[in-house]
DNA sequence: CCGTATCCCCGCAGATACTG
DNA sequence: CAGTATCTGCGGGGATACGG
């Protein structure tokens, strides 16, 4: 009822997209690949390695939809499409890279924690 | 082979993870829910609203097991067990708040970005 | 009150084959 | 080369019932 509890769900709801687009399989390898330079489909299926078409192609429609990835049709034969990162893109790419480094550097607090809870738990 | 390739494909596992966990439907909501204070199983049942109690518990189980939430057991009748943050938690709560202002500052430009494609591709 | 076990449904993701 | 279409399996996650 009162504004500011329904912006807080809303930002709750926008926050929570946000994260699953940045959690999910694939999206941030293929903006991190992208954050060198521009790719074409083709180079960026190779350098993954091992995610298939349908799933390359569905991620990049996704991250064009919302902003980050740019796509260009080369009017050539056979056809060649290059995708590079937006602004917004590489903006992103802060936050997440923020992220990131927090896991580089607490990975052993993490893994020590799990050893630990299985000591207690698996036998 | 070489010794940083292996650490950047390991890193790169590691920090995927870390995304996942992150991005999961529920853990981050919980994590949010903690963070103002302990609470009991029930309270953040209620709290969160929409969460089955499967998914609740399993949802604490895995962040417990990562050293992100401390799971507390009062021997009274009937039982009562307490949910609070570790401190790996509350820091763990640092740059996931950098993603979520992010996310804050920039929903109109996904929103707008969205918009358009679907104006361009839908009709 | 808290947790586990079981069942079941639905959507994601891989494989494959086909079009522009 | 890039993308779509179709099929299928598998696992996440909800509902329910029961145990400690």
């Amino acid at each position: 009822m009162k504004p500011a509890h329904i912006a807080e769900t809303e930002d709750c709801r926008q926050i929570s997209q946000m994260l699953s687009r940045v959690g999910d399989k694939w999206s941030m390898l293929v903006v991190t690949y992208l954050g060198e330079e521009g790719m074409r489909f083709s180079e960026l299926r190779r350098g993954i390695g091992n995610i298939s078409q349908k799933m390359l192609t569905t991620s990049l429609r996704n991250l064009e939809r919302d902003g980050f990835v740019k796509r260009t049709v080369l009017p050539t034969s056979p056809p060649r499409v290059d995708y590079e990162l937006t602004d917004l893109g590489r903006e992103l790419l802060v936050p997440v890279a923020g992220l990131a480094d927090w896991t580089r550097e607490n990975v052993h607090r993490i893994e020590t924690a799990r050893k630990e809870y299985d000591l207690l738990h698996k036998p």
